[in-house]
RNA sequence: GGCGAAGUGGCCGAGUGGUCAGGCAGAGGUCUGCAAAACCUUGUACAGCGGUUCGAAUCCGCUCUUCGCCUCCA
């Protein structure tokens, strides 16, 4: 069994081989922190945690790289416009570094809570700024970007196959219709910014060859890629609303600085819509993922995500979330007696879900189909517990593994401890454990004496206190609701 | 206008030629002191119209509709 993965710009499942065997270099594009995460983020970046988990499952050692741009990019790519940090620094009344602060530590708050395996290196694009630099004078020297005025802008004539990623290739066309703008100092109007002279308003400013400025947006991702990754990476990825310009616009330029293959496996995510139409700040429909935990337990969130594909949109809506919400207690409910169950006699074998959910995963880390795979053995094992012969405690433990490896440690659900917190988390929930062994004793005392006023008693003030239990064939589960 | 996706049962959402996706909701049943859970049973789905084929949700053509990108965006 191989990994395919969808590649964007072959726009065809590849059979996935990286450049060094057993190792996988992968860069992500991350947020820009001048807000809170909402939705759209957390779509994209549990999408790209999954890769990597399924990755490292599969015995991949991956060095992943997100980073964090700091650095304000223009509203558009002309030379008007405003920078999108030093603006919202503006309407906070502070200054740029400390809104990219801010929301920096808030976004990975969000997406710790997401479950969401950190990054190997974040790194932020004004902590690179001489990386930047030397990248355009490399471009300059080999004729693909000129000097105008301060600014430097990357000659799009000069790239053989420019916009092959997006299929934007006829610049000609593209540009049919426009004039090119008399004050612009661009050659042509497809022409890209690598470097922009700042004004004197400008906070996010630095010394450069050319003039006291600051980077052009698509740079930041090709120069700290190709710092830490190498010239040629294994995967990129990003939103599909980065496809033009910007990952066209970074093929363009690190390929005509190297001449090697910049990127072999591009992967995109769809969008999160609401209604249908596309979730954005700039169209203030974007659902803010702090307001969103207060409602919905994080990993439903995570959970609904993952029931859809990551190349497919995903429409948000209240009711959808709630139906994701149920079947997510189920598989919880189904592990939870699992582990409680009362050993019997009956076998069970996983290896059938075990290669049914491997082999989704490795066709393009098909989540939705795996994540049926994980009901088809809750329904299984359900059955197998329901019977006469009940299920023998060395099956029992085989499918408490399989939940491990797949719900767990590679979609992420079913328990949201990173592994620095676990053993912690587990001690004080052995410690819960025990308290409420004590109480369920002494309800199982009250119902045997049908002192049925008692027993619900306790019942309802554990679910007061978040604690639901459950009659089972097996004896009392309990389960913690989550405080959602 | 150019580039690119997509239209699946009440809702969400997989599926690329022939056997079942899956979840949620609904209906009936089993179990249970009650509750919850679980299990069983239950659905003439594939935008429309043509075509290819022994056979199409799945391939081809046309039509209609929706969405993304072409300014920043996960």
């Amino acid at each position: 069994m191989s990994l395919f993965i969808y590649n964007s710009l072959s726009r065809s499942k590849e059979r996935f081989e990286p450049l060094l065997p057993g190792m996988v270099s992968m860069y992500v594009c991350g947020p820009t922190v001048y807000g809170h995460a909402h939705l759209g983020h957390a779509k994209s970046y549990v999408s790209f945690d999954i890769v990597v988990r399924w990755l490292r499952q599969s015995g991949y050692r991956v060095k992943y790289i997100q980073n964090i741009t700091d650095v304000g990019h223009l509203t558009d790519d002309a030379d008007e416009g405003e920078d999108k940090i030093t603006k919202q620094a503006h309407l906070e009344k502070t200054d740029p570094m400390e809104i990219a602060q801010f929301y920096t530590r808030s976004f990975y708050e969000d997406m710790d809570r997401l479950g969401i395996l950190r990054p190997n290196i974040a790194p932020a694009a004004t902590a690179h700024i001489p990386e930047q630099i030397a990248l355009v004078e490399r471009l300059i020297k080999s004729g693909h970007a000129y000097e105008s005025n301060g600014n430097v802008y990357f000659s799009v004539k000069s790239f053989n196959g420019y916009g092959k990623l997006s299929g934007r290739t006829d610049q000609d066309a593209l540009q049919s219709g426009l004039r090119v703008d008399v004050r612009s100092d661009k050659k042509e109007l497809s022409d890209f910014a690598l470097w922009k002279k700042a004004d004197e308003r400008h906070l996010m400013k630095w010394n450069s060859p050319w003039s006291i400025g600051y980077p052009g947006w698509h740079l930041e991702c090709s120069a700290m890629s190709m710092k830490y990754l190498g010239e040629s990476l294994d995967i990129h990825g990003g939103g599909m609303e980065n496809k033009f310009p910007h990952h066209d616009c970074e093929i363009a330029q690190s390929e005509a600085a190297t001449g090697k293959p910049y990127v072999r496996y591009w992967m995109h995510n769809n969008m999160v819509t609401i209604n249908g139409i596309k979730m954005g700040k700039s169209l203030k429909n974007s659902v803010n993922l702090k307001d969103l935990f207060l409602e919905i337990d994080p990993l439903v969130i995570r959970f609904f995500i993952l029931q859809s594909h990551y190349r497919s949109q995903l429409d948000y809506s209240e009711t959808a979330i709630r139906a994701s919400q149920t079947g997510l207690e189920k598989l919880r409910e189904t592990q939870n007696r699992v582990r409680v169950q009362k050993p019997g006699k009956g076998g069970f074998d996983c290896t059938p879900f075990a290669h049914r959910f491997a082999e989704a995963m490795d066709d393009d880390f098909n989540t939705p189909v795996a994540i049926a795979v994980l009901f088809e053995l809750s329904k299984a094992i359900n059955t197998a517990l329901d019977s006469a012969e009940g299920v023998a405690e060395n099956s029992a433990k085989e499918v408490l593994a399989f939940f491990e490896s797949t719900a767990m440690r590679t979609l992420g659900l079913l328990n949201h401890y990173n592994s620095d917190g676990y053993t912690e988390a587990k001690e004080s929930w052995q410690k819960l454990g025990k308290v409420i062994h004590i109480l369920l004793e002494m309800r199982a005392e009250a119902r045997k004496n049908k002192d049925f006023a008692l027993s619900d008693k306790i019942r309802d003030q554990l679910i007061e206190a978040g604690i639901e239990i459950k009659d089972t064939k097996e004896g009392v589960s309990w389960s913690s609701k989550e405080s959602s």
